[in-house]
DNA sequence: ATCTACATTATAATAATTCTAAACTGTTGA
DNA sequence: TCAACAGTTTAGAATTATTATAATGTAGAT
């Protein structure tokens, strides 16, 4: 996505109309250095606190999804009880922090290239990722 | 798990009663060859279909919970959807068949050990886990 | 300006999970 | 042996995340 604000043709390139409610969910999510780790609720928060842009849950949700369809957003599954997105797209590792639930993407050198040794009949690999569960260090619980 | 029917003795080891209905469940969970991976909802058919057990759906969920603290059972994340539990509480490898949603072990060889080069200052690593996507080989989709 | 397909919205519906409070049962020890 | 108590099960209600519905609004084309 790009760094500033002509997300209109970023749109509008991949078919989306772009609706005020779009365009202000695209600056929310990529008018940043990192990339961008969220549940439906931090991102519904940020509209209405940060910005203050009232978008409806639903619109939310399918404005999500519409994202995810065109590449623009990747689903990930680090906890069963709801869902994160993600700003990066590749296929790439995590950590995440079990402390804070936060999510931090790995670069390429952080872990080496994974080797997988066994393959299922028919299948092919779409894509492998890893998950680094850290937690604090510091024995403070009892 | 033990391989016969004295499931009453390792539910008293972790201090939890041995009912009748924690009894039946240990026995579909751990009365088999391989490891399962399953949902709530797999395990409710198993109970009322293969074995006669009707078994509330709150017990399913309370007595899942209380086997994964008692370390009996593990949460697996690969749908953030609905949740997936393993008897294989250790933490290792998965691949995930997108096709038919179903988890597959992987052994200890299937995949090279994987080096983390990369830490977070304060925290600890807890687990390293790899997610194999796979889906079908053949070209039969538009 | 008009039209139309696509979007947004409030609201209802659904699905997974958890809570509640009453009835039940395994265990303990008199 | 058996009453008593703590832990367990249960049906059903409540909660939470997500999706569907259907009426209204709007972007983009003519
Ligand atoms: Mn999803
Ligand atoms: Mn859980
Ligand atoms: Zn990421
Ligand atoms: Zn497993």
């Amino acid at each position: 996505m790009p760094k500033k604000c002509n997300f209109i043709e970023k749109l509008r390139e991949v078919g989306l109309r772009p609706t005020k409610q779009r365009v202000k969910m695209c600056e929310v999510l990529y008018n940043r250095e990192k990339t961008f780790h969220f549940t439906i609720n931090d991102l519904v928060k940020l509209l209405s606190e940060k910005m203050n842009q009232k978008i409806s849950l639903a619109t939310v949700y399918n404005t999500v999804h519409a994202f995810e369809r065109k590449g623009y957003l990747k689903e990930i599954s680090i906890d069963s009880h709801k869902s994160y997105f993600d700003t990066n797209t590749s296929a790439h590792h995590h950590f995440f922090d079990e402390d804070t639930h936060e999510l931090i993407d790995c670069d390429e050198s952080d872990i080496d290239k994974i080797n997988i040794r066994k393959n299922i009949t028919g299948k092919k690999i779409n894509s492998v990722e890893v998950l680094v569960r850290v937690a604090s260090d510091n024995q403070t619980q009892k």
